[in-house]
DNA sequence: TCACGTCAAGCAGAT
DNA sequence: ATCTGCTTGACGTGA
């Protein structure tokens, strides 16, 4: 069992994700930015292997606008070195690496466009992976997309268009239930057909529910993964405390995540820490269960 | 110097 | 019809 955190590190004062606009785009403006969110993803990297927290999501903004077609620079060539020095790093210390592409990642949308642009979204983070040279334990998670007014169709369409992905895209690729829209029964069905893995978000199953008990699904998510995609992955987070019905919460509630842990002895798997204060949470987490055997299982 | 509007993109649900 | 959340804070413009 790896804890980790997504994307930004409130502690350390860099950002691997540097705002960068289409308007101020150039080569010279790219080339520097990229470097120092590169350098900083080190740094990050770093700090976690330091502090015991051995699973991190990259974020999606680390090569600004990689997958839009104003892009006419070849970073994958340009930072190769850079990126296989990093790679060499998450490799040596046992690093379980994740993506999260946003919410314009679309894969079954009824929009030609937005099919188009989601494509070359997986693409680009494809590419980020492969440049890690990592194996396909690394993972980009997104959600089913769009119900449209159609479930099953909107199922179908996801579906035929996950099939017909390359190879070197599938490989990473996972998919997560939702707060609102696909829930984990959902995710399992296409899962059946698909042979996808199924990223189980605790915190988004207590919004958009189905009548199962959660160690009953957990059980049936945990065998979509196969040896090789590495343990399975579980998001978790809580109900922020003021803004309540399915915010994120802003720091860790650590009983209501002892429980969840308590709950699930009998499986291993990585959890992702989705919760605003980012590190903090995750070393919370890492200490409360400091006891518990499955975190010091080497995998 | 500082405040505040804006930033590539989609979708669902609330107001 | 428009705003908010997901995310997501930081940049750049204008006072």
């Amino acid at each position: 069992m790896k804890i980790g955190y997504p994307c930004i590190n409130s502690t350390l004062k860099c950002r691997s994700s540097s705002t960068f606009r289409l308007k101020n785009y150039s080569e010279e403006r790219l080339i520097p930015t990229i470097t120092n969110n590169l350098n900083c993803l080190e740094k990050i990297l770093k700090f976690n292997v330091d502090h015991r927290i051995l699973f991190f999501r990259i974020t999606s903004d680390l090569i600004p606008f990689g997958s839009h077609p104003v892009m006419d620079f070849n970073w994958q060539e340009y930072f190769k070195a850079k990126f296989q020095a990093i790679g060499n790093y998450i490799k040596k210390n046992f690093i379980r690496i994740s993506m999260h592409p946003g919410q314009y990642t679309v894969l079954n949308s009824i929009n030609d466009k937005v099919f188009k642009n989601s494509l070359n979204e997986l693409i680009y983070h494809t590419d980020i992976l492969d440049l890690l040279e990592l194996n396909r334990t690394a993972k980009i998670i997104t959600h089913v997309g769009g119900v449209y007014n159609d479930k099953a169709n909107s199922i179908r369409r996801f579906i035929k268009r996950y099939n017909a992905l390359d190879k070197r895209i599938k490989q990473y690729y996972v998919i997560e239930n939702d707060d609102k829209s696909f829930n984990i029964s959902d995710c399992l069905a296409i899962s059946e057909q698909t042979g996808i893995p199924v990223i189980f978000d605790v915190y988004h199953h207590e919004c958009n529910t189905t009548t199962e008990m959660v160690q009953d699904v957990l059980k049936k998510v945990i065998k979509t993964w196969k040896p090789e995609d590495g343990l399975p992955i579980i998001h978790y987070s809580s109900e922020h405390l003021i803004k309540g019905k399915c915010r994120h919460a802003d720091s860790i509630n650590i009983n209501h995540f002892k429980n969840f842990i308590e709950s699930s002895q009998n499986y291993d798997f990585d959890i992702m820490i989705e919760i605003k204060n980012k590190e903090s949470s995750a070393l919370q987490a890492i200490n409360a269960i400091l006891n518990d055997e499955r975190l010091n299982i080497d995998s």
